[in-house]
DNA sequence: TTAATGATTCACT
DNA sequence: GTGAATCATTAAT
C-alpha cells in the first residue's frame, strides 16, 4: 500500500485539501545517480489567482503556465538568481493553484543527494528548505510540468507513503511570504521533525544600488 | 543561538 | 529597472 502511486485524483481536489494530505508522502525521483526518495514534512499551499502570495495572482504568464493545466503536474520555477523550488500543481484545472514541497527526509540515495549537498553537515539538511531540496533531487526548469501521475520510470511521481497522525500535522504561516497573504496559515508539517526548515518572516529588501541614508 | 547581508539570474512592469 | 515562495556565511550576543 505504501508504495502505491498517488492518483490524479489525489492531486484534483483544494489545494488546502491537498497539502496537509501530502505530509508523510513519498516523493521519488529518479536521477542519472539512481533513485531518490524523500519524505514530505513540510509544504505550503498557494491558492491560484486569488492569493496574493501565489505566482499566478497576476494571471497566466509564461513561467506559470503550467500550474494553469491538469493537477499532479510538477511546476518548477527558478529564483533569487541561483535556486529552483518545486510545486506540486492541484485541481480543478484551471485554477492555478499548487503545492510547494518544502522539506523532507531523505529515506533511499542519500549519498546522490549528498553529491549535490555539498554544504550539508547532516543529513537531515540535505532537503530542510524547498531551494535545498530541489538541489538534492536535481530538479530544475528542465522538470517544469512533468506529469507525476505516468507512473513507474517517470523522472518523478509520488507514493502513497505514511502520512502522520492527524495530530502530529502543524499549520501556521508561510515563509517569506509579504503582502495581504501573509496571515493565511498555509504552512504544514510535521511536528517535531527534525528536517522541518525554521520559520523566516518576509523581509522587504534593501535597494543595493543608490546612496547611503 | 540569532540576526544581518551578499550572491546572482530571470521574469515581469 | 526592480524585486524575487532562498541559502551560506559572517558577525554579534
Amino acid at each position: 500500500m505504501a508504495r502505491t502511486p498517488l492518483p490524479r485524483d489525489f492531486f484534483d481536489r483544494s489545494v488546502l485539501d491537498v497539502a496537509p494530505d501530502l505530509l508523510g508522502r513519498t516523493l521519488v525521483r529518479l536521477t542519472e545517480d539512481g533513485p531518490i526518495e524523500l519524505r514530505l514534512t513540510e509544504v505550503e499551499a498557494y491558492a491560484g489567482e486569488i492569493d496574493p502570495g501565489s505566482h499566478a495572482f497576476r494571471g497566466r504568464t509564461a513561467r506559470n503556465s503550467v500550474m494553469f493545466g491538469p493537477p499532479g503536474h510538477s511546476y518548477v520555477y527558478f529564483t533569487y538568481g541561483m535556486w529552483h523550488c518545486l510545486n506540486l500543481v492541484c485541481g480543478p484545472e484551471g485554477m492555478a493553484s499548487g503545492v510547494l514541497l518544502r522539506a523532507g527526509e531523505i529515506t533511499v540515495g542519500a549519498e546522490a543527494a549528498r553529491k549535490r549537498r555539498l554544504s550539508a553537515r547532516h543529513d537531515r539538511e540535505l532537503a530542510k528548505g524547498p531551494a535545498r531540496l530541489a538541489t538534492a533531487l536535481d530538479v530544475d526548469r528542465r522538470l517544469d510540468g512533468t506529469d507525476t501521475i505516468a507512473g513507474a520510470g517517470g523522472a518523478l511521481s509520488v507514493l502513497h507513503g505514511t502520512p502522520p497522525p492527524r495530530d502530529q500535522v502543524c499549520s501556521g504561516p508561510r515563509t517569506g511570504v509579504g503582502g495581504d497573504g501573509a496571515h493565511q496559515p498555509w504552512r504544514f508539517w510535521i511536528d517535531g521533525d527534525p528536517t522541518v526548515s525554521p520559520y523566516r518572516a518576509h523581509v522587504p529588501r534593501r535597494r543595493r544600488t543608490g546612496s547611503a541614508t
